[in-house]
RNA sequence: GGAGAGGUGGCCGAGCGGUUGAUGGCGGCUGUCUUGAAAACAGUUGAGCGCAAGCUCCGGGGGUUCGAAUCCCUCCCUCUCCGCCA
């Protein structure tokens, strides 16, 4: 959420801002409802404070002529206060809701551009693979080694859902402990082991309601929502608390299937395990002071091009521009993993920095040395998308003769299994 | 799901209709003392909104009242016991 006092002193920030994300966004409306608040605001409370200071007199009133005089005048004005709070309330609320459909503002090192067409590479890391064989699609790999079964998936939970079979299963239980492993004893992250089912309130903390109901999965009767990242528990997990200095910057690591509706992506690939209702990821998050942030997003880039680099998986990091990136965040590396059977990059990690944003909205704050409260920093970033990385596996280390051989680093967690046949 | 007990400031814990935004303790900060530190002593220390006057906040929402942390209703959460259960 941005802050309604930089919205007011300099609406043209945000317009701008809004024009390099390609946004539309009612900054008129939210201007004009935050004057009618203030007014009503102003008004209310003078009108309180004579309430207060007639009903401090009606204690120490002399006599009970004096006393019923008293309470007939605060009762008077208790009556207008009482007409004027509903609009208030509902001014509030319009604006609120309003403001929490605006995105972050993006970073002015962002570049601009209004999709994918505008990101800009910022490196590359190893080389694909060459075959002396025509390349599969995992689709075609996991089903002929039995390792992957998307017909009775189908069966049981409709398109878009997949069964992992023996040493597919264990390659996806693999890469999760090699990924928590890699990062809890490498990068100093903590291992969180979140609720996968979380609040409204939760959700709108890290910014994924009110706008993306659509795309969440969710069970009315209790007001539960099933998560679509564990970003959205991580970045509520100290909501409405004043976190000290001493503890920052916090750096966790969680592993969480993600469920993701997918509603508006229907005809993108629907073949294989590129897009899935549910999948597993590992998700690093850290909450930091505003001036260590910029440096941590970078570190924790690097954190997960690790995995890709430990895994021997070629990719590139692009910097997202404006138009491209999302809802929460102010600046984003994505991480682009070759894949052969798509003869293309595809992205397999999402790295933000979202500032004060997620902090604004869950009311996450921390005390810093003067004593002054303010928000921390956020920041968010898969390590990695496990599915798209056991599919990236199977795709790059394909044989000829039709087997996958496993990365080295994972062999321990595969029973020291050389090949996947 | 049933019965009971609770939810108060960073933490613990008083208050149960009128200078109580809230006694006290712990923790934090500042000072005195000390070569320095500890201890001791003294002072200080919640958050939000508003240009300000001031207003709001004692789990959330609603009500009673001139006035509510204090009374009533309702919802949520925690704990204990029972039931159910991986």
């Amino acid at each position: 959420m941005l802050d309604i006092r930089l919205l007011r002193d300099n609406p043209e920030l945000v317009r701008d801002a809004m024009r390099r994300r390609h946004q539309e966004a009612p900054i008129d409306e939210i201007l004009e409802l935050d004057r009618r608040r203030r007014e009503l605001l102003t008004e209310t409370d003078t009108l309180k404070a004579e309430v207060n200071s007639l009903s401090r007199q009606v204690g120490k009133a002399a006599d009970a002529d004096e006393r019923e005089k008293l309470k007939t005048q605060s009762r008077e004005i208790g009556e207008r206060v009482k007409a004027i709070e509903p609009q208030v309330a509902a001014v509030e609320a319009r604006q609120r809701d309003l403001l929490l459909r605006i995105p972050n503002l993006p970073m002015s090192d962002v570049p601009e551009g209004a999709d994918e067409q505008g990101n800009v590479l910022v490196r590359k890391w190893g080389e694909p693979p060459q075959f002396d064989f025509t390349p599969q699609a995992h689709w075609d790999i996991g089903p002929r080694l039995g390792i992957m079964d998307f017909e009775r998936a189908a069966k049981l939970s409709g398109s878009r859902f997949t069964v992992l079979r023996g040493q597919g299963a264990q390659l996806e239980l693999a890469l999760i402990n090699f990924m928590v492993d890699l990062h809890t004893r490498e990068h100093g992250y903590e291992l969180i082991w979140p609720p996968y089912l979380i609040t409204e309130e939760s959700m709108i903390g890290s910014g994924q309601l009110p706008k993306f109901e659509d795309g969440l999965y969710s069970d009315k009767r209790d007001g539960l929502y099933l998560i679509p990242t564990a970003e959205s528990a991580l970045a509520s997990l100290y909501s409405g608390e004043i976190m000290a200095e001493a503890d920052l910057p916090m750096k966790l690591v969680a592993y969480t299937p993600s469920f993701r509706r997918e509603s508006g992506s229907s005809g993108q690939d629907v073949r294989g395990y590129l897009r899935q209702h549910q999948f597993s990821k590992v998700e690093l998050f850290a909450f930091t002071k505003p001036e260590e942030s910029v440096a941590l997003h970078e570190a924790l880039t690097r954190h997960a091009e690790r995995v890709l680099q430990e895994l021997g998986l070629a990719y590139r990091t692009m910097l997202l521009c404006a138009g491209d990136m999302g809802f929460a965040a102010a600046k984003t590396y994505d991480l682009e993993v070759w894949l052969p059977g798509q003869n293309n990059y595809r992205e397999i990690s999402s790295c933000s920095n979202v500032e004060d944003y997620q902090a604004r909205r869950s009311n996450t704050r921390y005390r810093d040395a003067n004593g002054k409260v303010r928000f921390p920093h956020m920041l968010n970033g898969s390590g990695l998308a496990v599915g798209r990385t056991l599919l990236a596996i199977l795709e790059n280390y394909q044989q000829a003769d039709g087997t996958v051989v496993i990365p080295e680093k994972l062999r321990p967690y595969m029973g020291g299994a050389e090949v996947i046949k």
